[in-house]
DNA sequence: AGAATATTTACCGATAACGATAAAATTCTT
DNA sequence: AAGAATTTTATCGTTATCGGTAAATATTCT
């Protein structure tokens, strides 16, 4: 059982979250209200104190408008490019 | 809870391990040894039974030699892409 | 057809995710 | 510094994952 690399997915997931939240100004309870994942649960996964279901992170990737892939691993082998920049231009203006 | 997406997200995954799976020739009491995960499981995944939790899809993935994130989306031909189309796109209309 | 192999299904028990809520701790603002 | 907002932690209850085992179906091969 590879606690090693498995906390190590679990750290770098959570903190792409987080980075992801927070450049687009979201607290913990409006990404809560947007998920309909509480904001505690939330917030242990962001610090890798949880290991979340697919369909959990699919909803923060939906939430959060960015692909479910791209809070999963650095963007690696150049395959889908784009930025590192994960999507500057959204305005999620109208949660609040 | 957008049952809907999240139906057709763990039945597209379960379909790609299924997939790998079959091009490496493996069965599935094999990729139970590789993975530590019981055959039943991989099986009740495979077939969109169960919603797995991010570590035990990424063992699945370190088994079969191929990327996480190649799991759980198709081979991306330019999602997202570059430009600032307003992402009205994503559907996370049902999550709300 | 029958037999070997592979997959599915059905239990069980242990562990964990998740929502809800509230309280503590941290961070930000004034 | 005090006060407000945000995040973390804790507890409880419900539900689900997961391994194990065994039985029930496929599926494949001779």
């Amino acid at each position: 059982m590879s606690t090693d690399a498995d906390q190590k997915l679990l750290a770098d997931t959570g903190r792409r979250i987080r980075a992801v939240r927070n450049a687009q100004g979201l607290n913990l309870d409006q990404l809560a209200r947007l998920t309909g994942i509480s904001a505690p649960a939330l917030s242990v996964i962001e610090t890798a104190k949880r290991d979340p279901r697919l369909t959990t992170l699919a909803r923060i990737a939906a939430a959060l408008r960015v692909p479910l892939a791209s809070l999963l691993e650095e963007a690696s082998s150049g395959q889908s490019a784009t930025t590192d920049e994960p999507i500057q231009g959204y305005d999620l203006g109208d949660y609040e």
